[in-house]
DNA sequence: AGACTTATACTCGATTACAGTATAACATGT
DNA sequence: ACATGTTATACTGTAATCGAGTATAAGTCT
């Protein structure tokens, strides 16, 4: 029966603007992303198995200006770049603890930082919750090791012929097998979807006693576990940034001051996941006057000294709005 | 000084999970949209002057069903296609009444259908409300006669030459000025750059006095105005689906069973607020598969009798993940 | 000096975007 | 019956862009 039509929810509910009566507890979750060494990371808390958050003040002015003050204040990162996620509220997915409260994610971009051991936050590489999604040199192992036996269970499973067959499509588009191409921007999608197989470990908490393959082995190599939803909202997260990255000069963000065009090829091949055609990037970069040359160079590149760029803060005002592009193969 | 560094500002705020003590009420409200007779419409209550909205119910599975189930109850519409838009918190925006509480917003798509009364909900042209978003037979006379004039006054009492120069090319590039061409998709930035020059009625709602350029005969033809922050969200919903019918078969949410592609075409125009090329609208559609014959045709024309056209729906679960395309020209 | 690494510049082909034009099949007016 | 207008449908051409490949320059390392 959909819980939608229980006793508990009011029938008189109107189309009026009055709040509810009863409150409900909101809290921020951040997913603050920085490039380190070519590695894209995220900042996590409580033995890594959770991000960051903070309840929702009334005194702040504004829900993005609460998640700046409460970041800012406790790791001293300058956040470059602020955008809202999703608003969660599922019950199935926040287990037990959190029924009645909402969850309001950001994305939160910011440069390398010193690392900051105040309550307990660590930055963490992405891609050790999300293997799957690092295809910078061809489609990890574990695709084809893990990943295709427990989809390929997943899909024996169906009730029909017909819903084998659409979940063999699903399974395929999404992750790229056969003649399909791999969309690195599906990342929740791709989340979604593990999560239904019950072929994660959060799938089979609480409410699912035994899930259909519930292989111990083959579970512990699907990437790290978070607490209640997180992995979902930091999945959202990646998905946007991998999604802005190519419309939107917000890369720079995680920059620093200077750097080679090498070095920016090699952080956006980090957030999204697969390599970049050199001479196109640089094409792209330079013909949008993105950037500007500083007059150094870099020596430590092992071969030619490269130059120096410098992000044109001028131009971001017009970009913001009219929008750059990047090049990211994508079949 | 900075609301945020206020002393009732909890200044022991700690990077956990623990979910704020105090409750807060959660409001959903709902952008819900249909095309009739080439009119992209939206459903408003409150003589017209809000968008419905309702409480969030604990009792609901989750946010999204919830706004599913209280709008299929309330207005009896069958709801295609929902999406979360964004989460309002802003006390500014909010005025007085409703300063605790969160608006979660969201985007419905519906068919046409009968009129209900009940709740006072009405369907009114979303164009009464963005008069200056609609292109379709070129720039509308609103914008020289009234929108210029008062874009040029804001720019003019900017605090210096650089500020100057920064708001012109704002305005330029998000109203197509001069020789920037127009951008459809940057509805929501161009209602804030209104909303920042006080040239709309809510922006002096409350907390401003006097307004730059307090010209009551200008505001009046700047669209009807809506209560709280609802023209805002509006705003939002409007930006999200051009820019979503570019990539995403969600049109065909809005269209009855069968159709022309003329009115196909001529639906997309009243979204995106321009018009598209025939012939390649054409192409598009039809080299894509999204949609099949039925054989007949349909002699309402007044020319040519045109073929009738079904949605296939069996490819909506692979064009939903993998992506559509729809040509919106775009200088 | 030679091998190697990286930076930088240039070229080429395929695809696509966008615009224009031509013809077909109806309605309406005279 | 015939001209005219309107719409549907099909076809063609051109410019821009994308993706991939190649060549050369300028350093480091052994």
């Amino acid at each position: 029966m959909d819980p939608l039509d229980s006793p508990s929810s009011r029938p008189n509910a109107r189309l009026t603007t009055r709040a509810s009566p009863q409150g409900i507890a909101a809290d921020l979750v951040a997913v603050l992303v920085a490039v380190t060494s070519g590695e894209p990371r995220v900042l996590t808390i409580q033995d890594q198995r959770a991000l960051p958050s903070g309840p929702f003040e009334l005194a702040h002015r504004s829900l993005q200006s609460g998640l700046r003050a409460w970041v800012e204040r406790q790791t001293r990162l300058p956040l470059g770049y602020v955008e809202q996620l999703y608003t969660f509220a599922d019950r199935d997915r926040a287990g037990t603890a959190a029924q009645h409260a909402i969850s309001i994610s950001y994305l939160g971009l910011t440069r390398e930082q010193p690392a900051f051991g105040e309550h307990e936050a660590r930055w963490r590489g992405w891609y050790d919750y999300f293997p799957w999604e690092d295809h910078r040199v061809g489609p990890p192992p574990l695709m084809e090791q893990t990943l295709r036996p427990g989809l390929k269970a997943w899909i024996s499973v169906a009730p029909d012929r017909a819903a084998q067959r659409a979940r063999r499509q699903r399974a395929e588009i999404l992750f790229g097998l056969d003649e399909h191409s791999w969309n690195e921007e599906l990342v929740l999608q791709r989340y979604e979807l593990l999560y239904e197989a019950r072929l994660i470990p959060e799938a089979t908490r609480g409410n699912a006693p035994t899930p259909i393959s519930a292989n111990a082995v083959l579970l512990d190599t699907l990437g790290h576990p978070m607490i209640l939803d997180h992995r979902r909202i930091l999945a959202t997260g990646i998905a946007r940034l991998r999604a802005k990255i190519k419309y939107h000069p917000v890369v720079f963000e995680l920059m620093p001051d200077t750097f080679t065009l090498l070095q920016l090829q090699r952080c956006v091949e980090a957030l999204a996941g697969r390599q970049v055609h050199k001479p196109n990037f640089r094409r792209l970069i330079e013909q949008q006057e993105l950037v500007e040359e500083t007059g150094e160079t870099s020596q430590d590149t092992g071969g030619r000294p490269a130059k120096l760029f410098r992000f044109r803060r001028t131009v971001f005002a017009e970009r913001a709005i009219a929008g750059t592009k990047l090049p990211i193969s994508g079949a």
